[in-house]
DNA sequence: CCGCTTTGTGGTATCGATACCATTAGTTGC
DNA sequence: GCAACTAATGGTATCGATACCACAAAGCGG
C-alpha cells in the first residue's frame, strides 16, 4: 500500500497526451473514432501515468454500468461453477463484468442481495433461482433491466429464463431405475424451505412412481452440515425406514456422493443391492471408482447462453425466446 | 422487465418527505444525526416510492465506494468455499460488499482482471495467490489501497497476509506418514505454472524426505480434466512408475478423492497397501466411507481474519500484524 | 470551386449522492 | 440574560467520465 496520492483522472491523461479529454475517453471506450495518431499518443500517456479508467463516474454519466450482477444458490457446491464460468467468459466478451453473490438458498438472503445489488445500477441480472419472496419481486419488477432466471423453466419469468425442465429430469432418472428392475426407489432430498428444483425433481420422482409408495426422505438441515454428510445420514435413515430400498434417488450429486461413501463403509453391494443415483454430473460423479449414474447438465453452457440474451437485451436487441430449455441427458454409469 | 422509467433519485424522496436531499443521505447513512421523526418520514417515502440508493453516485463523491474486491484461484473446487463464506460475511458486517472473480491461476488472468476490478475503485483488493505478474505488482503498489493476501505466508505482502505455512504442513504430513512406517511417499501435484502453494507443499515434501529420494509426479493439464480425473491419472502414473510407492500425498484433496476412486477401481488395499494424504479437508474429504488423511485449514477464519484487517484498514485504524498466521491441523483419518 | 458529407476533435452540461460550510433553534453555564 | 455550545437541517460545489452539440478540416461529386 503507497502513500495518500489521489488517482490519476482522465484529464491528467488528456493534458500529458496534449489532447481534450474526451478524446482520451474515446481512445479508451471506441478507438475506432479515433485516428491512429491521437490514440498512439494517448496510449503512451496512458501507459506513462499508470493511469486505469473510473468506471464508476463512467457508470454515473452514461447510465450504462456493465456490471450484470449474478446470484447463486450456492457457492459451496460446485454445482454452479461451470455456469459462473460459461457466464463469466460470455459477458466479458460483451464488454460486461460479473459482480457475484450467493445467496445460499434463503429467500431473505435473496433479498437483501438484490437490494444491494441494485444499489450498484447493474445492466442486468442473473438468478439461480424463481422462487423470490414478494418484496425481491417487486424490487425485480420496478428495476426496469433484464433478469435472466437460471437452471429452471418457470413459467412466468420475470423477463426470461434459460434452463431444463427438473421434473422430467427426475421423472426419466427413476424410469430409468425401475425399467432395470428396481422396484422400491426412495428419494432422497435436503429439506430446504424453498429449493424450487428440489421440489420438482421430487415432483418427477412421483410421477415415475406408477401407483408405488412413494419412499421419500428430506434431511433436516444441521449447522455445519455439508453435502456429502446429509447424503451419509440420508441413506442410514431411509434404510432404517424402508429396509428393502433397492434405488436411491438422490437430489444431487453431493448428496450421493456422501451416501455412496456410506454404503461402501457398510460393505452394501453397488449397484447389486442398491443403486444410488444423481444429478448434476459434477467433476467427482464421473471419477472411475465411484461412476455415479446421475443426470448430466450442460450448465455452461446455460451460463453462455445467459451471456447472450442478457448482452442482447442490454443492447437493446429484440429478446424472441424468453424461455430457453438446454435439456439435460441420463448418464448411466456404475452405480445404477 | 418494465419499462423505460428512469430511476428514483434522492431528490424524489426528499420532495416526497418535505426535507432537503442532504436529509435524506443522512437518514439512510448516519441516521443517529437525523431525528426521529424525520426519519419516519424519509423511510415512508422510500418506501412509498421503492427507492434504491445509487451507490455508484455515493462512491463517486465520497470517494469511498465500499466495494473489496477478492480474486480466488479458482471456484470450480470448493477449497475456497468457507474462505468466501467468511470474508463476505465479515466485510458485510463493516459495510463491505464483496465483489469476486476466478483467475483460474494464470496471472495473466489476474493482471487483467485487478485491472478491471481497479476500475471500480475498491476500498481494498484480497488475492489468494502470492505471485504475481510484474504489471499486477505494478498495479498494486501504485493503488494505494489495502491488499489482502490469503493462504500464504508471503515474505514481503504488498500491504498483509493472512494464511499458513504450506512447506511446514507439507512437511508435517509426509513425517507423519515415514513416522507410521511408509518408506517411499510420492507426491502428486498438477503441472501448473504459478501455483505457489504447490510449490511450497512440494517443498514441504523434500525437507521431510530425509535422504530418501523424491517421487515427485507433476500430471500435466490437460483440457477438460478436473481435478479428481488428474489425481486418477497421477496415480497410475506413479504406480507405472514407482511401483512399490507406499503412500501418495497429494497436493489438494481433489486429487486425492480421485486418486482414492482409482485405487478402488484397481482393488488397491487402503492404506494397508497405499496411504493416500490430501490437502484443505473439502467437506468430501470427510465423508465416513473415505476419510480421507488430510491438511485441515480454517478456510472460514482465514476469510473472518481478512475481513476484519481490511474494515480496520479501510478505516484508517493502524494495522499491526501484517502477516497473521492461523496454522493448519493434520487430520489423520482412515486412508493413512 | 461550391455545396455536401465524413472524420476528428473539443467545450460544457450532466449523471446522483455526499463533503463542506452555513444557518437556525434550542440548551446550557455562569 | 447573554455568550457559547449542540442538534438538526439545508444550499451548493464537487467527484470523474460521458452525452450532446458545435465546429473545423478533409474528401468528393458535379
Amino acid at each position: 500500500m503507497s502513500d495518500q496520492r489521489k488517482w490519476v483522472t482522465m484529464g491528467d491523461v488528456a493534458r500529458h497526451a496534449g489532447v481534450g479529454t474526451i478524446t482520451v475517453s474515446r481512445a479508451l471506450r471506441t478507438p475506432a473514432k479515433v485516428s491512429a495518431d491521437t490514440l498512439k499518443k494517448v496510449h503512451k500517456a496512458v501507459a506513462a501515468l499508470g493511469y486505469v479508467r473510473d468506471d464508476t463516474a463512467g457508470a454515473l454519466s452514461s447510465q450504462r454500468s456493465r456490471i450484470v450482477g449474478a446470484l447463486v444458490s450456492t457457492l459451496e457446491q460446485p454445482v454452479f461453477a461451470s455456469t459462473i464460468r460459461g457466464l463469466e467468459e460470455g459477458l466479458r466478451q460483451g464488454g460486461l463484468q460479473l459482480l457475484l453473490g450467493s445467496t445460499r438458498y434463503q429467500p431473505d438472503t435473496e433479498a437483501r442481495m438484490v437490494s444491494t445489488l441494485l444499489g450498484r445500477r447493474p445492466d442486468a441480472l442473473i438468478l439461480t433461482s424463481t422462487t423470490h419472496t414478494d418484496e425481491t419481486r417487486r424490487l425485480l419488477d420496478n428495476a426496469g433491466l433484464p433478469v435472466v432466471e437460471l437452471w429452471e423453466l418457470p413459467r412466468d419469468p420475470v423477463f426470461a429464463a434459460v434452463g431444463f425442465s427438473n421434473r422430467a429430469a427426475g421423472r426419466d432418472m427413476v424410469r430409468h431405475l425401475v425399467g432395470s428392475g428396481r422396484d422400491r426407489p426412495a428419494f432422497l432430498r435436503t429439506a430446504r424451505a424453498s429449493d424450487t428444483r428440489a421440489d420438482l425433481r421430487e415432483q418427477g420422482y412421483r410421477d415415475a412412481l406408477d401407483g408405488r409408495a412413494p419412499r421419500i426422505l428430506a434431511v433436516p438441515p444441521h449447522e455445519d452440515d455439508s453435502g456429502p454428510d446429509y447424503g451419509a445420514r440420508g441413506l442410514a435413515q431411509v434404510l432404517d425406514r424402508w429396509p428393502d430400498t433397492d434405488a436411491l434417488v438422490c437430489v444431487s450429486d453431493a448428496l450421493a456422493v456422501g451416501a455412496w461413501c456410506e454404503a461402501m463403509r457398510r460393505g452394501i453391494e453397488i449397484p447389486r443391492r442398491l443403486a444410488i443415483t444423481g444429478f448434476g454430473d459434477i467433476d467427482i460423479a464421473g471419477a472411475s471408482g465411484i461412476g455415479l449414474t446421475t443426470v448430466r447438465v450442460d450448465g455452461e453452457a446455460i451460463g453462455r447462453e445467459a451471456a447472450r440474451l442478457t448482452i442482447a437485451a442490454t443492447a437493446g436487441a429484440p429478446v424472441q425466446d424468453r424461455i430457453i430449455d438446454l435439456g439435460y441427458t441420463l448418464r448411466v454409469r456404475a452405480t445404477g
